[in-house]
DNA sequence: CTAACCAGTGAGAACTTATGCATTCTTTGA
DNA sequence: TCAAAGAATGCATAAGTTCTCACTGGTTAG
């Protein structure tokens, strides 16, 4: 279990539950497997810039949306490692799930490589379906994919 | 001084500074010659909804914005039979079609429940893209969305 | 007029988050 | 393979935020 593995359970958790404090969040990583600090969470936080919401009823935790974060077109490389969540394959298709508004920007950015191996992208909120144009094409595609959000 | 003129005054030095504290906070308001303790500015941005942002150099403050304000997303059961209308598969893949606007919401309330036969769905405007890791798990989706589409 | 109520507040306790430091794990270069 | 440097983490605790309680001033019903 890397930090980055770490970072990116804690967005999908994040995005999906509504958490109301780091030791809660501990928690639900614990059920998951994951078993850290709440200083580590704490910093994890500060890295994935994980906003603090005071409500009438509690505390909640967001995604810092990503629109706010980069400017013109950069390349996959600078913003595929951030805003990557995970990728899953089937048949000639990459499902790429990002961070909240991650899959615009990081679609257009694999548009613009012009990759024959990629027929198209087609960019939900936080998802991107990538269309390759075989199975093979397909693998490429999602290894590559893969070594570049990792770093 | 009422509670709203304080409220619309923190709301402006929020907007304007980098406030790193709530005692930071109370400082600048001090400067404007209001005077009150850190308690109350805690209530008061719960109140105002002010969100807590980590950052490598220190936390800082913002107004939260309308795309945070998701509070509890509904369960899938509590919109489907409403927006449902239709449904087709084929191969991985299934197509759901919803009354107009329907798609979004029933995308987010599909994703957030982290089913891992699903990798991921992408809404238009009344359509949703549901990508099934397998056919059997397109099947068991299927029939589990018409299931709760009927209710 | 008086009692009951209520919003707003300060003080400090209780809780949550951030950080300094020591330790362990990883990577790099010889 | 080994030593040195750097990254990551836990522990203890400091720093920061929220909550509880008590009190005040203002309003309302009798």
């Amino acid at each position: 279990m890397t930090k980055n593995e770490r970072q990116r359970i804690i967005q999908e958790v994040i995005a999906t539950h509504l958490v109301g404090s780091q030791e809660e969040l501990r928690q639900l990583l614990g059920e998951r497997g994951l078993d850290v600090t709440q200083s580590t969470l704490s910093r994890d936080m500060r890295d994935l810039r994980i906003a603090r919401i005071p409500t009438p009823t509690g505390v909640r935790y967001t995604i810092a949306d990503a629109t706010s974060e980069g400017e013109g077109r950069p390349t996959l490389a600078a913003i595929l490692p951030q805003l990557f969540a995970r990728l899953d394959t089937v048949g000639e298709l990459i499902v790429v799930k990002t961070v909240v508004a991650g899959a615009q920007p990081i679609a257009e950015a694999i548009d613009s490589e012009g990759n024959p191996d990629v027929l198209g992208t087609i960019a939900g909120e936080n998802t991107i379906l990538i269309i390759c144009r075989s199975e093979s094409a397909r693998d490429r595609t999602a290894k590559r994919l893969l070594s570049i959000a990792r770093k």
